[in-house]
RNA sequence: GCAGCCGUAGCUCAGUUGGUUAGAGCACCAGAUUGUGGAUCUGGGGGUCGGCGGUUCGAAUCCACCCGGCUGUACCA
């Protein structure tokens, strides 16, 4: 079919979005299968949830009717209710529990990769359908609950070939900056909103350093484009207890920055005990902060119970995490190594998933809090960073493809596909060639697809009750070293006759010689 | 969302002050080689110059709007 070129379909793809490949694909699914092995291993169960949720159950708001796609992807059902398709695991998850709450063992532990969805501005590395792989214990409210997700992320870390001190899972708590908060009341109430510009504020700290942060805490700061960013509007004596508590001090010399890192012996210390300590002594909480260091303090115990020194879990007040749902401990996976940017800057590599405590999440179905933690692995960020220390799991090579049948004969296609039958009834990947073209193309078909082998029967060897072997990747090798076009066409390297009756076991031997079988 | 920069073949890019039929390299297809993936040579296909209007005798080039990309910023449950 001929269709005028002006009313022509164009293929593309909504921006933020990709296709995936074969290899890519495998390596992904190797990756999946290590963090997997490590959440079993745990005594975590699968367990999935769909796409789609009613809107309300994902935990915000109904869309508005101007904007009804805000965010998260909307769509209204016949009966017109409000369906979106999941921005996250986490509130499903917590929709399943509270939905079958009586029937499921508590705690109950469970784990989950799969698409969501998020309708933002995508950029490098950034999608809008990308995966997530979770794990969660609902039901448990002890520190230990905590620990173990830390130390679990840890052993993910591990276990998918990032070296350990590459990486470090970071806890803070959220009761802590609640702690914060109450001390900053004392001295002049501050609001919700007021609040979440200040979390937003310090959430910024690794992008805008201290001294950006300390303007949106205050007045408001203009970015390099000129655009102006309000600011929480904290007193600067307020803003400077904020600084005091992320381990800023005024820098003395006042040179170039305000602020510049309280280098004062006990916030270099690498210890989460002597951490807490002078975070207690330093930050000065209310009685909600007072919680949080008990709670760390046990959170430390614990990983320090299991095993997991500083290196791996390592308490630091300036993870501060998803702003809404979170109530106590909160984590982030940080890889530590460095990668060059953009612009050829070396930067460490960043946070790949993180998490924390939401004791309110599964409440929201039923009269009562529940207790709940758990984290996330962002799927594809982690496969970027494993590309980048070139872990095993990924720069593995992708299969290797099936064992082409050439069509030399049209008359007998039947012959040629009793061959591939045979092959694949001894567990051999293999098709017989399906297109239109000669010999040529088939050959180079079968170069595309990565195949180890080809097999060819044309007439001479018909005649002779034989068919010919040919080795692609062997014969690849040999062509190197051949100049002239006659020299290759005659050489016909790596390539053998064997019996008919012989093909399966002469296959399998030429695929033991590459090693691929 | 806001601001700045950018859109020419599948990819990377040329294209003069606005002036014939818009080019190159790579990739792709075919032939040289009735039956051999590489190399070489020859030939071929592929473009509504992001889109739609406008200015002009004439627009890839100038203008307006729209779409898309990149960067910063905001938002990120």
């Amino acid at each position: 079919m001929k269709t005028d070129k002006s009313n022509r379909l164009k293929p593309r793809l909504p921006r933020g979005l990709a296709d995936r490949g074969g290899a890519e694909i495998a390596a992904s699914e190797r990756m999946l299968a290590k963090i997997r092995e490590v959440y079993e291993r745990y005594g975590f169960e699968p367990m999935e949830t769909p796409f789609i949720e009613y809107t309300d159950a994902l935990g915000k708001f109904l869309p508005d009717q101007d904007r009804p796609n805000e965010g998260v992807f909307s769509f209204k059902d016949d009966d017109e209710q409000w369906l979106s398709l999941r921005y996250d695991l986490t509130a499903p998850l917590a929709r399943h529990v509270a939905e079958h709450f009586d029937a499921l063992p508590k705690p109950f532990r469970s784990y989950r990769a799969g698409w969501v969805f998020r309708n933002e501005k995508p950029g490098p590395g950034r999608f809008r359908q990308f995966m997530q792989f979770d794990a969660d214990t609902v039901g448990a409210a002890s520190p230990a609950a905590d620990a173990e997700m830390c130390m679990m992320m840890a052993d993910a870390m591990e276990a998918v070939g990032v070296a350990r001190g590459d990486y470090v899972i970071k806890v803070s708590s959220r009761k802590l900056l609640e702690g914060l908060r109450e001390v900053l009341s004392g001295q002049s109430a501050i609001g919700d909103a007021q609040w979440l510009g200040v979390l937003r504020a310090i959430d910024k700290l690794d992008r805008l350093g201290p001294n950006g942060v300390f303007q949106l805490l205050t007045g408001g700061r203009k970015d390099e484009s000129g655009d102006f960013t309000k600011g929480a509007g904290l007193a600067a004596d307020g803003a400077d207890r904020v600084m005091r508590f992320l381990g800023f001090c005024v820098d003395a010399a006042q040179a170039r920055a305000f602020y510049a890192p309280d280098t004062s012996p006990g916030d270099l210390e690498r210890d989460n005990f002597r951490r807490l300590e002078r975070l207690e002594k330093t930050a000065g909480f209310g009685p909600t902060g007072a919680q949080a260091l008990l709670d760390l303090k046990a959170l430390a115990q614990f990983a320090r119970a299991g095993g997991y020194d500083e290196s791996r879990i390592l308490i630091d007040r300036s993870v501060v995490r998803g702003l809404e749902y979170y109530t106590g401990p909160v984590f982030e996976a940080e890889l530590t190594f460095k990668v060059p940017n953009e612009k050829g800057e070396s930067v460490v590599f960043g946070s790949v998933g993180g998490g924390g405590r939401y004791d309110g999440l599964v409440g929201r179905f039923r009269g009562e809090d529940v207790p709940a933690t758990g984290f996330s692995i962002g799927v594809s960020r982690l496969f970027s960073a494993l590309k980048a220390v070139k872990s095993p799991i990924v720069t593995g090579l992708a299969e290797h493809g099936p064992v082409v049948v050439l069509v030399m004969d049209r008359e007998r296609v039947e012959d040629y596909q009793r061959m591939a039958s045979e092959l694949r009834s001894a567990g051999i990947k293999a098709e017989m060639y399906l297109g239109q073209a000669g010999m040529k193309a088939q050959m180079k078909y079968a170069d595309k697809r990565g195949s180890p082998l080809v097999i060819i029967q044309g007439e001479n060897e018909k005649a002779k009750g034989e068919v010919e072997i040919k080795d692609l990747i062997e014969g690849a090798r040999q062509a190197t070293a051949i100049a002239s076009h006659e020299e290759y066409k005659s050489a016909r390297p790596a390539q053998f006759a064997v019996p008919e009756a012989k093909l399966v076991e002469a296959v399998h031997e030429a695929l033991r010689r590459q090693g691929k079988a």
